[in-house]
DNA sequence: CGGTACGTTGAGTCATATCAACCATAGTGG
DNA sequence: CCACTATGGTTGATATGACTCAACGTACCG
């Protein structure tokens, strides 16, 4: 069954909602990505791309929650980040012109916007804030990048599981019961942090007995995010 | 005692040889960078920067060795990359305006050009094809690290380590008897797979008694390239 | 009602970390 | 010139965190 509750969304309106790094384009060059692009519907564990695939334009999240991740070896995955509303994927491959070195799956029912590789091109060779935006936004990302390599290089699997709570807290939140607001099945959790699905369980109910959580089902109260920041290390 | 056989390398002259990014500037703009550039030269375990500073500008480096790494929570380092001619850093802190969230640390005798911040900034907004190859720079940069990510994950030490083995290999090549020309010490080494010294020497000594590597000193000498990819599962 | 995906728990194993001792080398200063 | 110290490399013994395998429970869905 079609939705049809959603109306295509006006970048300019979208962007200064979500923050979207569209916000730094001239009133023309707006009109030109609302002309330009798609609007497009995902469910959950629909595919966006994956891995390997040569990609013709990138993603702007408008709502809801998208994973990206590699795949290891053994066909494992392993999670490199969320996309959630005003972010935007596959710019990466869009802009080192390589195939996606990533796969990107709906963990939330989505509404996106599709726009064509050559769009961003384009920007970034005449609007110089606009390419000094998404400059800072690779390097940023960079950034991240390199302190997650450390984490999972020198802290212990417990740590790590503390500390990917905090920073799920961060980009997400809480309700108003202080549950988590993204839903993850523990094998994703155990999937960005580099474990397995079983350890995450289990520190998870010794989390519990801790008083650090609460569990009821897939669904994680926090009890005591103090707690977590000083089982995480977070301050090196 | 100062070392007076080396001249500060023109900028044209050095990007053509190196190939560093400065060959997408302008006759004018490197001519701007050659006059207002320092020449600097370092030695083995001098730090050209440190995590948490903040930085007036980047480097490039002309001649030399430069690994780049964060500390850790116990004072562990994690190396994140090797800086190697024709390369720069922290150019990453410069553009997104934070502090450095890395250190930098020579590992062979250097000579660099430090290039204040605001001069890649200025070229950044005045020549778009420049920042379109900076954009490039950091979102290749971001994809390594993302698969870097995926096998400190996912891998066993024991492919890690044949896997970094091969990416020095192919990073800074191998002399006429197939020893490795970047000279680590062992603690380096597992520094960039995040694993114990021990570690490392033990995996290095079942190398050799698999007829992989021979080891003389710090010096390590490839016999089996073939083998180690096979170890690495470096093709998944 | 059976199927599929997810969650949980237990038992056993193994890779890797940790701790400790020792050796080799090179640089330093008296 | 030698003792001294620091740094790096090596090896062995031991401990343990985390993975794997396996069984079973639970919930939802067509």
């Amino acid at each position: 069954m079609k939705q049809h509750d959603v109306s295509v969304p006006v970048c300019d309106k979208c962007s200064a909602e979500t923050g979207s790094i569209f916000r730094h384009l001239t009133a023309e060059e707006g009109d030109m990505i609302n002309f330009k692009k798609e609007f497009r519907q995902f469910r959950r564990g629909d595919v966006l791309y994956r891995e390997g695939s040569r990609i013709s334009g990138f993603y702007c999240i408008h709502s809801g929650i998208i994973k990206v991740f590699k795949t290891g070896f053994d066909g494992k995955e392993q999670i490199i980040r969320f996309a959630k509303p005003g972010d935007i994927i596959a710019y990466r491959s869009v802009l080192s012109n390589e195939v996606a070195c990533t796969s990107a799956k709906v963990i939330e029912d989505c509404n996106v916007c599709f726009i064509p590789s050559d769009i961003l091109i384009s920007f970034v060779r005449s609007n110089p804030v606009f390419a000094h935006e998404l400059l800072k936004l690779a390097c940023h990302e960079l950034g991240e990048a390199n302190s997650f390599i450390t984490d999972i290089a020198q802290k212990t699997v417990r740590e790590r599981l503390a500390e990917i709570l905090l920073v799920l807290i961060n980009d997400f939140g809480l309700d108003d019961q202080n549950y988590l607001k993204i839903s993850l099945t523990r094998e994703e959790l155990a999937n960005i942090i580099g474990t397995a699905t079983e350890s995450v369980i289990r520190l998870l109910s010794e989390f519990k007995a801790d008083k650090l959580v609460e569990l009821t089902g897939r669904r994680i109260r926090i009890m005591d995010a103090r707690g977590l920041e000083k089982i995480s290390n977070v301050f090196d």
